[in-house]
DNA sequence: TCACAAATGAAACGATGTTGCATTTAGCAA
DNA sequence: TTGCTAAATGCAACATCGTTTCATTTGTGA
């Protein structure tokens, strides 16, 4: 299957109109392999107003569509849902990973699912996150 | 020990001038026992400046002597640092937990150490949070 | 192809966080 | 105790982030 018919198939599963804002995103997250934060998304789609992409972004947050990977101080960083990753939660094994040396932040899948309890606390959601070198820059 | 030794002994350690604004900061953080979002400290300590609590809490910050719990859209908590918890990175065992109840965060000790890999990475640091429902509100 | 809901763009706004600069203060030494 | 000096503060101004309102445009299903 091609780009475009994935990118049709996302939107018209959740009703979405096809918009030029939506496409280009999409297509700039399924172009990268990494998440990206949110001063590169608007540099590569300069041509959308800056309003439209908080919005679309929104949209498709909460469509499912996308996720967000990372809060920085300085940026927020963006992916497109794989397959562990729903809108809900996101699985124990889903974990996001940032590279020191080439900055990018990647989703990364565990084998082993990681389970966190502490006593007397009921847990619904963990997130995790984790720096170093990636397999590129080692 | 009480609580204005031990302020001063933060401070003198770091050579850091006993200031009003770190002291009521430093008071806060050590009465509450949870993490403190920006918007309550701010509440809090409005006698001080905000570009004052900008840079004490900076200042505390590299110093080792708080540290930031939680990046929210909305928020940034932070935290005194405990003994597992030092300015250059935390521990693994060491994570931030916010409870949907009381939307409190606090900082949890796990008993056993999480650890995790990804074939072909090298991870220097992780950072865990949970959310849930914390002891108080079960 | 038409009608309408959805999406867009522009202006305005509030909150967050920083910088430069003049003034004040903590803490040390004499 | 006083005076000195570097550090800390307060203020003004600014940049960025993200949202809301409202008029206009556009995608899509009938």
């Amino acid at each position: 299957m091609n780009q475009e018919t994935k990118i049709n198939q996302l939107l018209k599963k959740r009703k979405l109109k096809k918009t030029d804002a939506r496409v280009e995103l999409l297509e700039l997250l399924m172009n990268y392999q990494t998440a990206i934060p949110f001063s590169i998304i608007q540099k590569e789609l300069s041509s959308t107003d800056r309003i439209t992409l908080y919005r679309t972004l929104k949209t498709l947050l909460n469509k499912g569509v996308i996720h967000k990977a990372l809060y920085n101080e300085k940026d927020t960083y963006y992916a497109l849902c794989g397959n562990s990753c729903s809108n809900i939660s996101h699985a124990h094994n889903h974990i996001h990973f940032k590279c020191n040396k080439c900055m990018q932040v990647s989703c990364q899948d565990l084998e082993k699912e990681i389970y966190v309890s502490i006593e007397g606390f009921k847990i619904d959601q963990i997130n995790i996150t984790a720096s170093g070198i990636c397999q590129q820059c080692i």
